[in-house]
This record gives C-alpha cells, sequence and structure tokens, in this order.
DNA sequence: AGAAGATAGCTTTTT
DNA sequence: GCTATCTTCT
C-alpha cells in the first residue's frame, strides 16, 4: 500500500472503508445524514484511480452541476502531488451532461444535425405553443408542457402508455416540432440517450468499451429514465456504486423514485449493501429528535443513525402569535448566537415556501444583517442574457425557432405580432412571405444573421457576442443611461467573460459553450466565505450543514404543505422534507409556528404540524401558546398529553 | 410598441 | 396580498 492508500483508508471508519474497497460488482452504499457521503463516493474514485482503473473510463454522475464541481475538487485535494500531474480526472458530471455527450456523437444517428439546440423550459412551452396553434387548440401552452414533461420523466412516452387521445396529439405535434427546430427538450437528453442505446446495440457495445465503472450520487433522486439509461450503460460490467438516502427523497413532484434505490438489491442481485450510520455532524439530541419524525414513515430502509457527538442542548420548538413574533425571535437568538462566537454563514433559516422568506429578508434589512437568498435572482434566466444567447442559437442552429421567435424583433425593427405569426407557419423560411407589409425587413434580418454566421466562423465566442451585441446595437437598446440598463449593459459584459474562460479552459466552439450554457441554468452559488445568513426553502437546503438551523412555519397547511395534506406518498415527503431540514444542524436547532399567519393576503389560523408529535419530549423543549392541543405520539403509536410542567407557557416573553 | 389596467392563481426545482 | 401574464389602450 502506497501512501496515497494509506490516505485514502486512514480517514475512513469502518463501513465507509469497506464500501471504498469492494471494487468489483453492484454496490448500495446507504448513506445516513451525515454519514460521510461524499467522502466515501470521492475516496472510492480515488481508490479505483489507484487500482489502476484508468480514468476515462470511470463515470460518476450527479444531479446538479453544483455537486459535481464539489466532488471534482474533493477528488482533487485526496491525489497525491505526483498523481495530479499524471493522473486524469474521470468524468463528473450530471445525468444530463453525460447523455448529451452520447447525443453529440450520434446526433445524425436520431435523425438530428450535430448543432442541435437545447430547449430549457420557456423554449418548450414555445414549441407548445406552436404545437396547439397548428392543432388549432386553446390549452394552455405551459400547462401541457408541463403534463408532457411530467410523463416522460415518469416514462410514459409516446407509444408508451396510453394517453388522452387530445394529448397524444398535442404531444406527437411538440416532438415533431423539436425535431423540425433540431432541438432537443431537458427531458429528451435521456431519453433520445436511452433510445439510441436501445435500437443500437453495436453503438452500446462500443460504450461497453468504453466505460466500466460508474457511481451514482443521490441515487434516490433518479427517475425512471435516468434509471434506464443506467441499466444500459452499466448492464455488462456491473461496476456500478450508487450512493442514496431514502429518507432524504425531497424531489418525487419531479418523478424521483426512491423505490428505484429500494429495488437495487433486486435489480442487481449481486448487490454487496453497506449502510452508513455513524452521523459525524449533529448532536444526540438534533439526530434523536430527526428519527423520532422520519421513523414514522412507512415506507423506507431501517436503519439508525447514531453519533459520538455530545447530546448538546434540546431541540426548540416554540409557538408564536403571529410571524412578527416569530421573526423578533428568531432575530433575537440569532444575535445571541452571534455573541458566542457563531458567525452568520454558520446560521440558516429554513421555510418551506418562497413566500415565507420575505418577512425574514426585511427583517435582515431592517437589522441589516447582511444575507443571502438562495434559489432567488438566476443569472442565465435575465433577460439581456436569454436575448444574447438566443442570438448565438439561432446562428449556432439556423433552425432553433425559439430563438429566432425571441429575437426577432428585439430590439424592435418593425416586425409585427402577424408576420412572425406566419413566419412560424412557413417554418421561418421567410421567401415564403413577400406579400407581408414587412417582408423587406424580415428579409434584411435574415440576411444579417446569415452574414453573421458567415463571420462566427473565424472568431472566437466571446468575439462572436461582441460582434452580435455591436451589429445590433444592443448597448444603445438597453439604454446605458438608465441604472437598470447600466446593470445589464455589466451582465452581457459578465457573459462575454464566462465565454472567454470557458473557450480558455475547453477547447470548444460556440456548439459546446451553449450546450454548457443551458445546462447551468442557475449560478448562484451558497458563498459560505461571505459574512451572510443564509435564507433557504428546505429543499435548497439539501446536502448542505450550519451550526445553528431555524425552520420556520411547523403548521398544518405549511409543514406539511396543504397540497399534500390528502395524499398520503405526498405527506410522507413532506415529512422527509422536515427531516432533511432538521438533519442539518450541527448544534442548535429551533423550530418555530404561528398561532396566526398571512397566506394569500388573508389571515389564517394554523394548528401545530402533526410532526411535532413525533418529536420524543426527551430530546425538545416546547414552548406553545394558551388553548393550543398538546400531544406527542408515544413509542406505541399512540398520541399521549404533552406532560411537562411549565407554568409559564402561557406567558411567552418576547425579546426587543 | 410600450404602458397602464385586468385577472388569475398561488409548493417544492434541476437539467 | 403579491406578482406574473394577458389585454387593452394610447
Amino acid at each position: 500500500m502506497n501512501s496515497g492508500e494509506e490516505k485514502i483508508f486512514s480517514e475512513l471508519n469502518e463501513r465507509q472503508r469497506q464500501a471504498v474497497q469492494t471494487v468489483a460488482g453492484p454496490v448500495l452504499i446507504v448513506a445516513g445524514a451525515g454519514s460521510g457521503k461524499t467522502k466515501t463516493l470521492t475516496h472510492r474514485v480515488a481508490h479505483l484511480l489507484s487500482q489502476g482503473v484508468p480514468a476515462s473510463a470511470i463515470v460518476t454522475l450527479t444531479f446538479t452541476n453544483k455537486a459535481a464541481d464539489e466532488m471534482k475538487q474533493r477528488i482533487t485535494a485526496l491525489l497525491s502531488e505526483k498523481e495530479k500531474l499524471t493522473v486524469k480526472i474521470p468524468f463528473i458530471g450530471t445525468f444530463h451532461k453525460f447523455a448529451l455527450s452520447i447525443l453529440r456523437s450520434h446526433a445524425r444517428t436520431i435523425g438530428h444535425e450535430q448543432n442541435f439546440s437545447i430547449y430549457d423550459e420557456l423554449d418548450s412551452c414555445a414549441a407548445t405553443k406552436q404545437a396547439l396553434e397548428r392543432l388549432d387548440y386553446q390549452e394552455n401552452a405551459r400547462a401541457i408542457y408541463k403534463k408532457i414533461s411530467f410523463l416522460k420523466n415518469r416514462g410514459d412516452t409516446l407509444g408508451n402508455g396510453r394517453l388522452p387521445k387530445k394529448l397524444q396529439t398535442i404531444y406527437e405535434e411538440y416532438e415533431k416540432i423539436l425535431l423540425e427546430q433540431n432541438a432537443f427538450d431537458f427531458d429528451n437528453i435521456i431519453l433520445k440517450a436511452v433510445e439510441l442505446l436501445e435500437k443500437h446495440p453495436e453503438i452500446l457495445n462500443m460504450y461497453y468499451g468504453r466505460y466500466t465503472h460508474f457511481l451514482i450520487d443521490e441515487y434516490q433522486d433518479t427517475n425512471k429514465p435516468q434509471y434506464e439509461l443506467l441499466r444500459l450503460l452499466a448492464g455488462k460490467h456491473n461496476n456500478i456504486c450508487v450512493v442514496g438516502d431514502d429518507w432524504q427523497s425531497i424531489y418525487g413532484f419531479r418523478s424521483a423514485d426512491y423505490r428505484i434505490l429500494l429495488n437495487f438489491e433486486h435489480d442487481w442481485p449481486e448487490a454487496r449493501t453497506f449502510y452508513l450510520e455513524q452521523n459525524y455532524r449533529s448532536t444526540q439530541n438534533i439526530l434523536n429528535a430527526s428519527h423520532g419524525v422520519i421513523s414514522k414513515n412507512v415506507a423506507r430502509t431501517e436503519k439508525k443513525l447514531f453519533t459520538e457527538n455530545p447530546s448538546g442542548s434540546l431541540v426548540s420548538v416554540t409557538q408564536f402569535v403571529d410571524e412578527q413574533h416569530e421573526t423578533l425571535w428568531i432575530k433575537e437568538k440569532i444575535f445571541s448566537r452571534l455573541g458566542e462566537g457563531i458567525n452568520l454563514p454558520r446560521i440558516a433559516i429554513l421555510f418551506r415556501t418562497n413566500v415565507q422568506s420575505r418577512i425574514f429578508e426585511d427583517m435582515c434589512i431592517q437589522e441589516r444583517i447582511p444575507y443571502q437568498l438562495i434559489g432567488a435572482f438566476k443569472f442565465y434566466k435575465r433577460k439581456e442574457i436569454v436575448d444574447i444567447v438566443a442570438y448565438l442559437r439561432a446562428i449556432h442552429n439556423p433552425k432553433d425557432g425559439a430563438a429566432l421567435e425571441r429575437i426577432i424583433n428585439v430590439p424592435p425593427r418593425g416586425i409585427g405580432a402577424a408576420s412572425i405569426a406566419r413566419l412560424k407557419k412557413e417554418q421561418w423560411n421567410s421567401e415564403k412571405l413577400t406579400p407581408s407589409p414587412s417582408a423587406n425587413r424580415i428579409q434584411t434580418f435574415f440576411t444579417m444573421m446569415a452574414q453573421i454566421r458567415d463571420k462566427a466562423q473565424k472568431l472566437t465566442t466571446k468575439g462572436l457576442i461582441e460582434h452580435v451585441v455591436h451589429t445590433i446595437e444592443y448597448k444603445q437598446y438597453l439604454d446605458p443611461n438608465t441604472d437598470e440598463g447600466q446593470e445589464r449593459w455589466e451582465n452581457i459584459q459578465e457573459l462575454m467573460r464566462i465565454a472567454e474562460t470557458f473557450s480558455s479552459t475547453e477547447t470548444s466552439g460556440l456548439g459546446e459553450f451553449l450546450h454548457a450554457l443551458q445546462l447551468l441554468q442557475d449560478a448562484d452559488e451558497l458563498d459560505s466565505s461571505k459574512e451572510k445568513l443564509t435564507l433557504m426553502t428546505l429543499h435548497g437546503a439539501k446536502g448542505l450543514e450550519f451550526d445553528t438551523v431555524f425552520i420556520s412555519g411547523l403548521e398544518e397547511g405549511l409543514l406539511p404543505h396543504n397540497r399534500s395534506l390528502s395524499i398520503p406518498d405526498q405527506l410522507e415527503e413532506e415529512r422527509r422534507l422536515l427531516y432533511v431540514g432538521m438533519t442539518r444542524a450541527q448544534t442548535q436547532l429551533h423550530l418555530t409556528l404561528c398561532q396566526t399567519r398571512y397566506i394569500h393576503g388573508s389571515l389564517q389560523y394554523n394548528i401545530p404540524s402533526r410532526f411535532l408529535q413525533d418529536i420524543p419530549p426527551l430530546y425538545a423543549e416546547f414552548v406553545y401558546q394558551t388553548g393550543t392541543p398538546r400531544t406527542y405520539a408515544g413509542e406505541d403509536g399512540l398520541l399521549y398529553e404533552y406532560q411537562r410542567d411549565r407554568e409559564d407557557d402561557e406567558d411567552i416573553v418576547l425579546l426587543g
């Protein structure tokens, strides 16, 4: 064993070490919250490399770019200085990025051209709208697109399930449009890769030769098409290692199916399973309180997390009369935490829905607490970025209808809605539009695009953006004399910088840049280096940890959310969501709730979340307002009246 | 073509 | 009550 090997194993506990060392065959790692999941996965990759598995034969799949980046960094950190120079880092990226690489190599085999576009949700809605127009249906394009996307994610593709006739017709037309416009929507990136490998055994065989080892992070988030892709690719060598935690499956609403994880041993009968149950993150009280909550779920693996950490302070559960009082209390707690030397980046406020963030933002502004609201502004969704990217797309793929529709009259060139509608009907063939009043202007536009396209060959991506922006006089259009225009112009410059760094790191042209951009939807990263308080949804908190965590709004109707009350599966997911939130906390966990709260403008009276009843009183301190029924679920599943003697429950003294 | 007015709808979210 | 989107008006 060389020094690199020693390093790989010395940092691991026994279970983790076994999971890393079992190199051949299918491996399932059920990794509880805070049990060193990413560590195990990265060490496994490092171990494979040290065993002589070529980097080019290893594929590590994640669900987000963020997770992929983190893993890349951690693997690099594991390699010795010598190895850093000699060993290549294997493919680590999202399912979509990986599937895209397959599509790029074989686009023609499935009827697309090399320069295909990737349609994001907005583009796909536009394509759906066009399908509806062609069919002369009046339906709402967004709703229909969502339905189609839902079906695809569930694996109910065309000719597969029995869809209502009308929906089937729209779906078919929509797919036709994507093909005409030489585009894939997000879902088709996976689906078409699966289809390709199913229909072309010789191509699949080629990939068998290329990739021998697969590792998948957050396996509980896999949906059916992604699972099928894995079955195909890993089906020959069976060296597939999946890591996940069914207790933390919170993306069922987008067809992630934790049962895929539960079925792993059935799917791969040779599988070895390892449970990582030692938690390195939280105090015993936090862990036990969380366990009380999650253990009420029926569909789950059986495991019991333990920790060698101290028991710590009790979890607090506090009810307020309204959200003003709730916020005030949280604010005071934050300040006292700061006084104890816990700085802002180690504190987070979590909530179920985005609207709940507002009152905390107001609090931060008033108290001059620097904060970051995760999931708020998205760089690539800004109008000016989408506009310029649409130009690039239309230059790269002249059939990109979604992009053309977006830019043909931006900046305004006097091409009206009627002309655009007719152009769409003629599949953007401008020659068929001679009688139109704006025929000349349309002609000018297409001539301009053709000229830019010619020039694009000789330009870098950054140079091309500069050329486009100059040609269409975009800066003038933004009006940099206004604050807003100024900011937008700065965003364009930021896009140029991104293009510059991209072309210097990857040997690539416009196509690769555009594909990467389309798969990089969010640019807002959690930035723990800055002195900022974190505000985010419970979903956003997965995979993160904070010293002190506040979870606000533990009320029936909010958590569990109203929409999931009548659906048992969704209720279990709500419970997992709370579990995920609770297990983010290292030393302090505060759950808060209100008797009244303004929701959609009207005052609502809320009762405590049913999940609170499942927190064993031994690990938590409950402070409820007068008149609130106080019960908890005992070990036997029955409800008991809350017994703790607290005379001062009625009068909660609010600080400030 | 862009601003003002009307209206619907309102959970979570990555690619 | 807020806000995103559609309609209507100038």
